[in-house]
DNA sequence: CATGAATGAGGTTTCATTCAT
DNA sequence: CATGAATGAAACCTCATTCAT
């Protein structure tokens, strides 16, 4: 006979690695690392102290497997995102930038986007990492998404890396702006006619030839 | 005959909050406030860690006197943008951005912004007086110009809000970046033709009536 | 079976408070509150510094805590003494002052004493409590005793407070001076026959008709 | 030409030393040696901290000063007592507590004796040297006057220090009293009739043969 | 596995002491 | 002489880490 109570067990046994990283990515993302107490991350997700040390050697291995648990998903999306490679610039710049919204930006990994912006200096070889593995790589693919434009005659010419930086810096500042300031400025949602205004000036801005549609 | 050594000491002792403070500041800066040892900040301004003790009550108070410091010129800054105010809401909007580029995205004030974005949670008083008296003021002033813009008839049609954070979050974030990853990105300096294509690109989309020269 | 180690650690930790009061106690009656070195008063404990701010928030709240946890039990001596308060005024005011230096005087509140003597001025809430719960009901159930010895005609006339100080100071400084020259004067043991000649001399210049029991 | 402002210099030179004990006096019995600062010192005497250091060693040294100061006059009055030794005990051991209480019990020298009280078990030689030259001294010329008037049969037999500690402990208690607690009982004078109250019930429980006027 | 009492290294803070002016 | 800015040893206090239960 199976033992229902041993089975949420496991189940509790196996999530909890999770549920301690997530209690302290909250943390971290709201103090910092180092004004983060290991007493209120235990407490927060609802564990002894010691408990912590069953499943991390140490508080900095911790935000590494913090950060990591978080960089594996980044890196999923970001090659999610690699794959879906098409034609039409445009479209496809327009896509990568509200997939970025919706995987990245508007959940709950926009806090390891602030966590990295503030302790990257910290933590250097984390950040080299990071660099390595997710910011590299995605800046490389909006490069190539606007280089490519730019070639086919699409896009308007310039300074690729400055137009990535204005397609891009809106969206993660925002999304930094959200972990930070939730206390001050009271966490509103983003408008629904936000990224229509923005995609509507920044593909006006960046089409040789603007129609109604690719504004869209 | 006047002492010349009298004149050091004078002149050393005026200056000690200020020295103090900007050791403060490259240190909160660098490895934020919690992670930053008193120790480390008295030697880095080549005093001994008592000396703090004469000029500031606390390490908090130190905080605080180096965000005060900071946000006073601050608002000389944007008062200053607000009294050129004009006319032309395309060539004003561009004198801001580069006013703003110029008188803190790339001075030591930058810091400053990294700071709040950093510690805005653990200082929140801090991070409300500075909305009040630096942020607020400045989106209300950016905002101004977008929405006369629109009004007028020479932007498009939009939501301020977004356009706002369009033409403003490429220069915030690049000057917090360039604070958070100097040690791996190389803080190498923006291209020259970074603004160009920038306001190229801006103007273009933004303006209803685009001509070459409203572009530059 | 029951496991006697976890028995003796339980007690342990029940004890622990109470332990380091007790340690904390004897070392500010020996030197005082601030030169009283948390240091010292853990290794007296036998514990480390660190484990004394798992019981109390700060030093002044060890004060604090050490002085309550007297305060307590002389609340309860003092009471105790009001219960027992009978006809014949000689004999109940011998009968209060034997058994304040029996529960009191002779015993480590004693130490409590001397302390507060030392210590009022730095922590005047703390002295004003102790007046309003010890020190005035103390005085006035002696005063009230002496009134009465005086309305019966049994003790002679005179100014009850003076009359009080006359039978209360002895006892206290007594308990006081050993708790502070215990180092000089080699703490030797009050003579069998002390109190005999106090109550001796003191009954005979108190009572009206004075007679050989009475001074018993 | 005698300098006017050179004499007032002169003298204020010369009391300096003096000022500066005084001050730390006062310090030293309001809150103890170990928790007044020099800061404090110098500030209540007008003067610098570093012109402490002009006069005294150390800190330590400045305490031994302070004691030292109050001993020597103690000294003076004790032996002032000595020499008026006469021939009535009663008479005489009335006139020694008057006298001990107009030169020492309600003067500035009261602080002193609150201080070596609180402060002894910390400069254990400073107390063995008071008690050799001020304690012993004073107990030993009341114990003679007592022990006289028991062999002369004017006083009643007992035991002579426990006699001494019955005249002598309130008039001490009470100048400490009033050193420690002036903050809470609100420092109230003694009352006319203390001391007659006082020598009333003390001398007829003394005499062999009470009469009124013995007395008084 | 999980706990939480205990630890002690390391941080912040105080203050007696020094010394150039 | 007098000052007060500067010092650094030593105090208070915190918290990451350990370990007996």
């Amino acid at each position: 006979m199976i033992n229902t109570d041993s089975h949420r067990r496991q189940r509790r046994k196996d999530a909890r690695p999770a549920e301690l990283a997530a209690a302290a990515l909250a943390l971290f993302v709201e103090k910092g690392f180092a004004a983060t107490r290991l007493d209120d991350v235990a407490s927060r997700a609802g564990v002894s102290k010691g408990t912590l040390y069953l499943y991390f050697d140490s508080k900095e291995a911790l935000f590494r497997a913090v950060i990591e648990e978080s960089i594996v998903p980044m890196i999923g999306e970001v090659e999610a995102m690699v794959e879906q490679f098409k034609d039409d610039p445009a479209h496809l710049l327009r896509s990568l930038l509200v997939f970025w919204w919706e995987r990245i930006g508007s959940t709950s990994l926009a806090g390891t986007c602030k966590l990295m912006l503030c302790e990257a200096g910290n933590f250097p070889e984390v950040a080299v990492y990071l660099n390595e593995r997710v910011i590299g790589p995605w800046h490389m693919l909006l490069n190539k998404v606007i280089e490519a434009g730019m070639q086919k005659g699409v896009f308007r010419q310039g300074n690729p890396e400055s137009v990535r930086q204005m397609v891009f810096s809106p969206l993660l500042l925002q999304s930094v702006w959200q972990c930070s300031l939730h206390m001050c400025s009271g966490a509103r949602p983003m408008p629904d006619n936000y990224f229509d205004t923005f995609f509507d000036v920044l593909f006006r801005g960046l089409l040789v030839e603007p129609t109604e549609e690719s504004q869209r």
